[in-house]
DNA sequence: GGCAGGTACTGTGTAACACAACATACCGGA
DNA sequence: TCCGGTATGTTGTGTTACACAGTACCTGCC
């Protein structure tokens, strides 16, 4: 195991959290759009790794979705934040700094 | 998916950073300790979890241990850092950091 | 018609951890 | 001496989630 792999699985357990965050942010955005933001954060994703994930979180009632028409390309598929995402998010965002204060914890417990 | 699982996930990626944290600052302790340590903190793990992770940091050289007897059972394993896993510690602990700005851009970006 | 680019999807593999059962060593009491 | 309980360490199986690479389809343009 290098630290390539150790960086990569660290990020594994934030993606759900992201990506709630990055479509909450928008109000509404497609695939392409989240992946251009996650780059920004130096998040680096995949297409095959995000588009099944999003359609977990669909299918689990976090997300929705609705076909808008592209000028340049096939319809694109606009997602938001449902009522229970919002909730969810929110219960994320803060299991999120709980495991933060937890990680500098252990950090410095003698 | 239920909020527990998620935080579950979040916390298998900062396992590792967390056990070779509490064993630098202990110098030297045992997998019970680590436990406790990590309880303190408020990241549950199990012993099935802990001793595979702890055998497979020493296989990649990060830990070495020691055989010290015990008054109260059998002799325990006391591990401690290796100079290799001083130095993988200080990467993770780079990674870690900049997960979290990453995290925290992305909660923000607009 | 065919080519290029943009968008969405799928199938297979891998890695890591959870869980539960097992193995061994030590100690104290009957 | 034997037995039970506790502390420590180990192993095997299952689940989950993501990576990767390939596929499908639509659109516009030459």
């Amino acid at each position: 195991m290098d630290i390539e792999n150790s960086k990569a699985q660290m990020r594994k357990g934030v993606l759900e959290l992201c990506i709630l965050s990055i479509i909450a942010n928008d109000e509404e955005c497609y695939a392409s759009e989240i992946l251009k933001h996650m780059k920004k954060a130096k998040l680096i994703v995949v297409e095959g790794t995000l588009y099944p994930l999003l359609t977990r979180l669909k299918n689990e009632g976090l997300l929705s979705y609705q076909w808008v028409e592209s000028k340049s390309g096939p319809p694109r598929k606009y997602y938001k934040l449902t009522r229970n995402g919002e909730g969810f998010l929110e219960d994320l965002t803060k299991a999120w700094s709980e495991l933060v204060n937890a990680v500098n914890t252990s950090r410095k417990l003698k």
